[in-house]
Formats: C-alpha cells, structure tokens, sequence
RNA sequence: GCUCGAGUGGUGGAAUCGGUAGACACGCGGGACUUAAAAUCCCGUGGCCUCAACAGCCGUGCGGGUUCAAGUCCCGCCUCGAGUACCA
C-alpha cells in the first residue's frame, strides 16, 4: 500500500479523541512540564500559514517531552475580546459574540487538521463570563491593595487606613501618583469622601486623570495613530489633548521588580532589552529651583547633578502647573498662545516634526549653587509625564538644550575640560570637570562619574534636592470606551467609585441595541438597559481593555473549570508557572509586562506561586508572503514572460500565488481567475510563463496567502508540521514558499517505504539482530535530535531525520530494533504516521505515551580519531589514528606516514606540534 | 540618534567547544524506466585552471589582527533587518 495520508491522519485524530490520549491531569507522580502559546485572537479571515509556526514548535517540544516522561500541560484557548469583532458589529449590527464564535469554530477547525495535542478541555475564552469573573476578581483586589515600597509588597489597603489614622503619612513610603503629607489628625479629620480621594492616590488600580487624544465629534478617546494633523483619521474631526479621569494600574510601582525579574529569565537578550530599555530606570537627583523673587520652589530632575554651574536657562513643559504660576503679566499672552498651540499637537505630532519652539515666562529662577537668576522657559521639548515636568538646561551638555539655547540666543556654558561646543554640544560622560566651582561645592578636576556622585551627595546633604530614581515605564490607562470588553466590577455612590462584592461576580456584559457611543457622548455600555446594581446604582460605562484578559490566563489554564477561585493552591503548586513560552515579539512592551505585572501582583496575594510567569521564552518569526507578478503590456491584453519584460513597457500585477508552481503559471488557471483575463495572450519563454516574484507581507490584497487547509489536503499534516520547521531557524522571519514542501513530502514517503516495502507495498519489517553501521546511524541520530530539539533547532532535527533515512535505505534496513526508535524519535514531527507505525509495529497502546529512545554513547564510539595533519600551518589531510596514542606515538606514527613523507620530501623537520585529540603541525624548513 | 540582531552557492539554510566550509532540501543539468506524462530511482551541481583525471589555487560583506588552524575570537568599517525614540 502506498502512503495514504488523508485515511492515516483522520483514523488517528479520531483515535485520539475517543482514547482522551491529550487530557492532562495533576499527577505528583511525574514531573510536570508547562507548554504554553501565545493564545490567538481569532479574526475573520483564518489561519494562514505562518500562524501555526510556533504552535507546531511548541507542539513539537511537548510531545517530546512527554515521551521523556514528563506530565505536560499544553492547553490553548481564545483572545476573544478585541476591536475587529466590535468593528464588524458597528458596520453590520452583528453581535460580536456571534461573529467572535463564528471565528472560533473557524480556527478550531482548522488548528484540528494539524494534530496539535493540545488538552482542549482546558480551552479559555476571555469574553465567557467563567473566565472574565476572575479578570474582575484580580481589578477589585486591585483596587483593594497599595504597594509598599519597604516591604517591596502589595499591601491590603486597610494597612494604609491604620497607617494615617495612627501616623498619617509619616513614615510612609508607598507607591502613589502625588506625594502628600499629612498628619493623623488631618487625616481623622476628613470625612469618608476626602478619605476616599487620598485612598485613590495610593491603590494598585485607581481612578486618575491622564492626558488622552479626545475627540469631541466622535464623542472618544483615540488611539495616537488613530490621528493625524490634528484631526482623526475617520471623519476628519479636530483632536485635543485632554485630561480624562480614567482607570489605571500602578504597574509603575513594580518598575524594579520588574527590571530586578529579568536577570531570572531565559529570554532572548534582545526582548530582555526592549523591556529594561522600556522601564528605563535612570539614576539621577531631584533638585529644588527657588523663583526669584517669591518664596516659592520648583523641583527638577536630572541626572547630571554635576552640570548644575552650566545651567544657563530652565524649561517647564506646557502642560506644568508652574506655567500658570509663574508667567508675568507681559509674557501671559505670548505664554498662553504656545501653550494654547501645543495641545492641538499630539505627542506624536511633536516628536515627527521637532522644530525647536518655545517662549520665555518672564521669570526667573535662582541657582541654589551660583546664586546666579536663571529664565524660565516653556517649549514642548520638556514631556510632562517624565520627571517632574521641568529641567534644568545644560546647553553645553545636552544637546537638545544645545538646540534651544543656539535658536533663542542663551548663554552656553562648557564644563569640561578641551570640549569643542561651538557647533554641538558635547553630551559624553568622559573629562575632567572645570567652570563649577561655588558656594561650598568644588568639582573642578574631578572626572564626571566621581563629580555627579560628589554633586548628588551634596545636594542631598544641604537639602537642596534628594537623590531620586525614575522610571520611564508609566502607569497602564486601564479604560476604554468600547463595548466588546469586560466590564468593570464598579459602581457609583455618591460620584465615587465602589466595588462590586465577590459574590457578584461575574458582572455579565449587557446586551445593547447598537453598538456606538450614545448621544450624549457616553461609551456604549451607556445604551444598557438597568445598567445598575440590585440597589440602583449606576455602573461603570467603560470597559476593559484587551490585555485585560489575557494577563493571567496562563494561570487559569492550571484549573480552567474551578468557580471559587481563580486557580487552586493545590493546582497552582503542582504546575507552577510556564516552563516555556512561544510567542512573537509584538508583545514585548505590551502583553509580556503586563502579565509580569499581574502575576507579580498575584504573587504578592499569594495566589501565584512563583514570582515570574514565562521562564523560558521563544519568539518565532514572521512568515511573509512571496507574491508573484505577471507583467501585462501597456494598454493591452497581452502578458509577457518575466525574461522579456524588459523589451516591453509593462505594468506588473500581482496574481494568485496559488495558481503558480514553481514561479510558472498555470495559464488555463489564469485566464479563468479573473473575467478580464479569460481572453488573455500569452509571450512564452521555452514555452513557459515564468512569473516575478517579491517578499511582502502575507495579505489578501497580495493574492500572496497560503492556507493551511490547502496544504494539509494536498499532502497531509505531518508533511507540513515537518516543513514548516525545515523552513529554518524558528526564530527568524521567512518568506513562505511552498516549492520545496515536495522534499518533506517525499520523506514521508520514503519513511512508509521503509516499513511497507514487501510486495505490492506489504508491511515488512524483520526482527534480525541489527549490525554495528546500523546502531551507530541510530544512536546518532538519537543523539543529535536530542540535543536539537532541547536548543529548539527543529530545522536541523528534520535534516537529521533525512541523513538518517538516506543510510537505512543504502544500507537496505528494515529491523525492528532500528526503525521501533526512529518511530518514537519522529512522533513529535509527525505524529500520524508514526501512529501508523507504531501500531504496524503490534503496539496496542499510543505512541504518545512510548519512551524516548536512550542513547548507547558505546555505538557512536570510535577506535580512531581523524587528525588534521598540516605542513606550515596548511592542513594537508586528515590522518586517521587509533585512540589512546600518547603524544610521542603520534608524532612517529604521522612522520612515518606516505602522505607526509611526500610533503617533507627534501626538507628539514623544524618542529612538530602535537595536540592529542586535536591537531598535529609539522613546521618545514 | 540609541539598543539588539544578521551578512555563507542560483534559493532556504548547515557547520553545537576555534578543527575537512557549503550538511540537508529546493532548483538546475544529465541518465534509467515509460508509447508518453506523472511517479520513482541513479549521477552531477561554489568559483578558477584543466579535454579529462589527479593535483592545485581562490572562496563565508570589507580591511586588519590573534592562532599550527578563523564563517566562528579581537579591533576598525560597510550593508541590511528589528525594536525604540525629545526620558533630561
């Protein structure tokens, strides 16, 4: 019987269904393994091709190290709430949940045809209220908790409560997003909604006021790219940047933790840096700048203490709250215009076209060290967000305050030793310091490292300032304005927000009538029928946003069906975290620190075990499209092979990828793909039409998308399990090209031959002792898979599997002692037909549960060892020597050899270098 | 600008610790079988020199260096890709 892929893979997928061969269960038994994907969010259009990439990877990792007896949990599940969905029903008044199903029973269908193990009983789905009641649940302990910066902890607000009403803020130190101080007797003072407005400056998830593009036609916040020239992509309306109260999470009061957890971690250096790079920790000093003649003070921070003689000039950001305290009288108008001005820019705007701008404030600072008075500024250079929202300008070491100070003309000031700043600013942290010099603090000749420490030192000693670290990484906005979301656990009592009790949960989504704002400019949700609690309370209108749900999913996977918590202690224990991530690198500053952020709060209550969630990461690649082109003569019907286009001004159009082979088109197909080109002519070369071709992104507009579907009917699951890993390293990115799929395919092939090769295709394999060449071309390859699918170099283990077959088929093997191993060491790849197989084979039982074959280290072990024999330092040839020869033995044996007797004819030995195991050089004179 | 990667045949890629560069596959060329095609099998396939064989020389982006030996290590460039970007 020839290979029968279709009738061997549907037998066995249905097979595994009915035997439960890929449900998991907690056994303290075996060592557990966590596999975990990146779950999907399940879109109209499908899978294509380079989807299941890293599924097929960590598909691939589980199934072998479940031979290798480990107990793995490998579960997949749905992304399911998401913008797409929520789109599609504004346009079509389609509930989301239908479509967002729709799509699901898609994608199932088609990740089903690739044979993947995962446990789907296990399956999640972010929008099903089962699973959302606990995204719910971790907001309100959220909400319930601070973040004490001593015990580095989440803390249970009510700490905080007894804190002021024995201390008030004294001897506090806890992440917030103002610093306040009050005594206990201002705090016991207040009533419960002043009481309840400081609570908020503390908690994990709280109520703050964050910058956001408004727009007010639309009635919503945008997205920054969702704008462009101040006005919204959709519509054309005019964009302000305005405050908004909205949810947010303190994820800024984990920064170090979050940085410190990394070095942990076995993720690639690049993603590790994208995240430091991303929470960008700088060690600097807050400094206070009197206002000359006021008694008040403004703070700045900086990291470059030791530049504070150079400041000629101080910028606020327009958005500071000293702009308005500070600008004279003379200056209000020209202050206000600027100010007026930038908010119609987004942030994005203003880093796209940096022209230096700015305007003077008419007031003065007084440097704490000179004495000297310093202008105040205002320019969009200087973010609000950051720091403290005001600088000091160094212009001779900073090269934006360079560029401020060349365009309005300000002093410029060089504290280091032979630095050049007539044309740039010299920004190095190298030299020997001069010019600062003053009122008990001397850097002068002090390398910069050593000054800016003796400057930070000082300035926290007199009280000028404190030395402070600050982190780039702000606070999540945790609010959006859409309906396809999970809505929050909270409502309003008298304009302040309160929790939903517990025993409430889940919130369930209500259904609404359509799906856009109100008039009024209310999100959706504001269409809500009794949108409000037993007692008539209104609920929150907004919703939650996508990362939401798929912050902890990994945990809910542990104990998908439990209704009393999110995941049990006994589960939790057993499983722990994710042994091995696989991913894309998309989510590095998004989802990946999320996650860490909510796992380490979880932490922190106890639920989760382990600090970290993802130990191991892998980021696969992105699969592009290889669109083909056909090059139509100008103004005519006519198409020209892609070796004489030149000959011809021609347009070239992008043609279906699926009716080429090979770069040659099928041109029956063609002239039937499209009405216009059914009476198409053709130019040939040797009498075929050969197509252009180009790497672009895999889209439909391209006619560049590969379906899995088509592959797996036209040569089966495994063929493109194994040749999506032979494409290359699965980190990098690659072009899909289904040209050389036949070479996977005709192993599978060869493989079934190998076990079918009596007459007419007859099972024939025989139990004859296998000899030495056959077991060292085995253990081989034990070894060397092994070891490849370990360092998750799948394309290599699929060369090896190849090597493999070429020797048993030249060496005519077909012993069970061979071929029973091979099958096991194929199953990851290919587990249909090692099923096939292994029950060809007599076994009763899956393959999935056989053994890994052990490696024999005796059957790779040679007797010899081949040396390089070079002459001058020029390797001649490779010597054979028997193991075990001391140095002395090899050099006579070598010297006496026929090859290098030919090399030395006539010549002098000057010296002979020996290294056992290694090399042997022999020097001619 | 900064950070991190990567440059190897016609193509995808291999070379794990510094040890015969180009495994494996595609493509291409030639052959066998066949009325023919498909399928299958066999041979060849980095470049140069050579009728050919043997041998030789060159060859992993460029220029240097270390080493008996460098795709691999070090220094200096070039090119491409990814991420990030007024973070004081």
């Amino acid at each position: 019987m020839e290979y029968n892929f279709k009738e061997i893979e549907s037998r066995w997928k249905q097979y595994w269904i009915d035997n439960k061969v890929y449900k998991v269960e907690v056994d303290k038994s075996r060592p557990k393994f966590y596999v975990l994907d990146m779950f999907p969010y399940p879109s109209g259009a499908g899978l294509h091709v380079g989807h299941p990439l890293g599924y097929i990877a960590s598909d691939i990792y589980s199934r072998f190290k479940r031979l290798n007896g480990f107990n793995v949990l490998h579960p997949m599940g749905y992304d399911a709430y998401g913008l797409p969905a929520e789109q599609y029903a504004i346009q079509t008044g389609q509930h989301p949940a239908v479509t967002t199903e729709k799509n699901i029973n898609r994608y199932r269908e088609q990740l089903d045809k690739i044979g993947f193990c995962f446990d789907w009983d296990r399956e999640v789905r972010t929008c099903d209220p089962k699973y959302y009641k606990w995204t719910q649940w971790a907001f309100i302990k959220m909400f319930g908790h601070y973040y004490d910066n001593k015990l580095k902890k989440a803390q249970p607000i009510a700490n905080l409560e007894k804190h002021f009403a024995e201390q008030g803020t004294k001897g506090l130190d806890a992440a917030c997003s103002e610093e306040l101080t009050f005594t206990a007797a201002e705090w016991n003072a207040k009533n419960d909604k002043e009481k309840q407005e400081i609570l908020m400056n503390y908690r994990i998830a709280y109520l703050g006021n964050t910058m956001v593009n408004w727009c007010p036609k639309l009635g919503t916040v945008l997205a920054n790219d969702e704008v462009v020239d101040g006005v919204s992509v959709r519509g054309g309306y005019p964009v302000v940047q305005k405050v908004m109260r909205q949810w947010c999470l303190r994820v800024s009061a984990y920064a170090q933790r979050l940085l410190d957890g990394l070095d942990s971690l076995d993720w690639t250096d690049s993603i590790k840096e994208t995240q430091r790079n991303w929470i960008g920790r700088s060690e600097g000093a807050e400094m206070q700048f009197g206002i000359k003649g006021t008694d008040e003070k403004f703070t700045i921070f900086t990291t470059r203490a030791d530049t504070v003689f150079g400041v000629t000039f101080m910028v606020l950001a327009p958005e500071s709250e000293y702009v308005d305290k500070l600008t004279t009288a003379d200056q209000r108008q020209a202050v206000t215009e600027y100010v007026e001005s930038t908010k119609k820019r987004t942030e994005r705007e203003r880093i796209a076209d940096r022209k230096v701008t700015g305007v003077f404030t008419g007031a003065y600072a007084v440097n704490p060290l000179t004495g000297k008075d310093i202008p105040i500024w205002v320019s969009d250079y200087v973010l609000a967000g950051y720091g403290t929202g005001a600088i000091m300008a160094v212009p001779a070491h900073d090269s934006r305050d360079y560029a401020f100070a060349k365009h309005f003309n300000l002093p410029i000031i060089p504290l280091i030793e032979g630095c050049d700043v007539s044309n740039e600013s010299y920004d190095a942290k190298e030299g020997k310091v001069i010019n600062s010099c003053g009122n008990g603090l001397d850097l002068n000749g002090l390398d910069v490292k050593d000054a800016i420490a003796k400057a930070k030192k000082y300035i926290s000693e007199t009280g000028i300032g404190r030395v402070k670290v600050n982190y780039r990484l702000r606070d999540a906005i945790f609010s959006r304005q859409r309906y396809w979301g999970e809505p929050f656990p909270v409502y309003y009592k008298d304009g302040m927000p309160q929790m939903l009790g517990e025993d409430k949960l889940p919130l369930e989504l209500p259904e609404i009538d359509k799906f856009l704002p109100t008039e009024s400019g209310e999100p959706p949700l504001g269409r809500a029928k009794n949108w409000v609690t037993a007692d008539g309370y209104p609920l929150e209108l907004n919703t939650m946003p996508g990362f939401a749900g798929s912050s902890a999913y990994y945990l809910r996977y542990m104990d998908p069906h439990n209704d009393n918590a999110l995941v049990s202690t006994e589960a939790n224990h057993y499983w722990k975290n994710v042994d091995l991530y696989v991913g894309g690198t998309e989510h590095a500053t998004g989802h990946l620190i999320y996650s860490r952020f909510w796992n380490k709060f979880l932490f922190d209550l106890g639920v989760s075990s382990t600090e970290e969630p993802f130990q191991k990461l892998i980021n696969q690649g992105m699969i592009q499209g290889r669109s083909n082109f056909v090059y139509r003569i100008k103004d005519t019907n006519k198409f020209v092979s892609l070796g004489l286009k030149d000959k011809y001004d021609v347009t070239p159009i992008h043609v279906d990828v699926n009716i080429v082979s090979n770069d040659i088109l099928d041109l029956e197909a063609f002239k039937a793909w499209r009405p216009e080109f059914a009476t198409a002519e053709f130019e040939l070369e040797d009498g075929k039409y050969v197509c252009g071709w180009a790497i672009e992104k895999m889209s439909k507009s391209m006619f560049n998308v590969v379906n899995p579907d088509m592959i797996v009917d036209k040569y089966g699951a495994d063929t493109l399990r194994m040749y999506e890993m032979f494409l290359g390293p699965i980190e990098l990115s690659k072009p899909w090209d289904t040209n050389g799929i036949d070479g996977c395919h005709k192993f599978l092939r060869k493989v079934w031959r190998l076990f079918n090769g009596g007459a007419d295709g007859a099972f024939n394999v025989s139990d004859d002792k296998a000899n030495a060449k056959e077991l060292k071309a085995l253990h081989t390859t034990i070894k060397k898979i092994t070891a490849d699918i370990e360092r998750f170099s799948f394309n290599t283990c699929v060369s090896q599997f190849m090597i493999l077959l070429n020797e048993l088929t030249d060496l005519k093997c077909n012993k069970r002692e061979i071929l029973e191993p091979l099958v096991v060491l194929l199953t990851p790849f290919a587990p249909h037909i090692a099923e096939e197989l292994w029950h060809q084979l007599g076994h009763q039982t899956s393959v999935c549960d056989a053994q890994w074959p052990a490696l024999d280290e005796n059957h790779l072990v040679e007797n010899s060892f081949n040396y390089p024999i070079s002459f001058n330092g020029k390797t001649r040839f490779m010597l054979e020597l028997p193991l075990g020869m001391d140095k002395a033995e090899i050099e006579k044996t070598v010297l006496a050899n026929e090859n290098t007797q030919k090399y030395i004819e006539g010549k002098t030995i000057k010296k002979v270098i020996v290294v056992p195991g290694k090399i042997v050089n022999v020097a001619l004179g």
